[in-house]
DNA sequence: ACCTTTCATCGATGTTCATCGATCATAGAT
DNA sequence: ATCTATGATCGATGAACATCGATGAAAGGT
């Protein structure tokens, strides 16, 4: 667990977040992570491999939609806070547009 | 001007939604179109060639985003009304924070 | 008939991205 | 010191994407 590396919030743009949340495995993640606790990634159940799931997280990580917190061996992942301030109703407007929605075929 | 296909409202999802506008050419596109009128071309100044805007054009269109209307050798592009009863106040929440904002660098 | 305008489409190119398996680094436990 | 669990990184591959210039199609004007 090396680099937690996350941008400044002021370098964190608007393309960047929706590019980011535009990807059902991360919405997934997203998902998961709207009650505003931390996680860890056996709490993401995604169908791909543990390589692509870092991957994923480190795209969230880099848009800054996401927040990784390395305890030991583990990591918890949680909505960046600040995201609330720099737009806000943003990530609220998907959270509330997320329910049983991820993808074209997710809703019937 | 050929085929003004658009998807059906109910196959359009959110993944797809947000990948569309993380983009900054098409963020400048729908901030354009904030104002629910109709936009030809040449409202829209992005810093692409023609070809490039009619892809993105596509890319918005095949995403829901956005309503084509030909109309002789024009075509009268507008945002999609449908899309505010599928992801409620999605759309709203974008383009409240849309200001200035189009990518990181464009907050000065 | 011809030219012009407006947009779509095609073909090509280079870049980014999702994915995987394998390897590496770190922390904790034995 | 060794083993184990967790997650990051590397290398490779195929798919998707942004971009361009050139060409094509449709409608209007001369």
């Amino acid at each position: 667990m090396r680099t937690p590396l996350h941008p400044p919030i002021e370098d964190v743009g608007l393309a960047g977040v929706l590019s980011a949340l535009g990807d059902p495995v991360r919405l997934r993640i997203v998902r998961v992570l709207a009650d505003g606790e931390e996680h860890l990634r056996p709490d993401f159940d995604v169908p791909v491999g543990q390589s692509t799931l870092s991957h994923h997280m480190k795209t969230l990580r880099d848009a800054g939609v996401v927040l990784s917190r390395p305890e030991g061996t583990r990591c918890f992942v949680s909505l960046r806070p600040e995201l609330e301030q720099r737009f806000p109703g943003l990530v609220a407007a998907v959270l509330r547009n997320l329910e049983g929605a991820t993808g074209p075929a997710a809703d019937h």
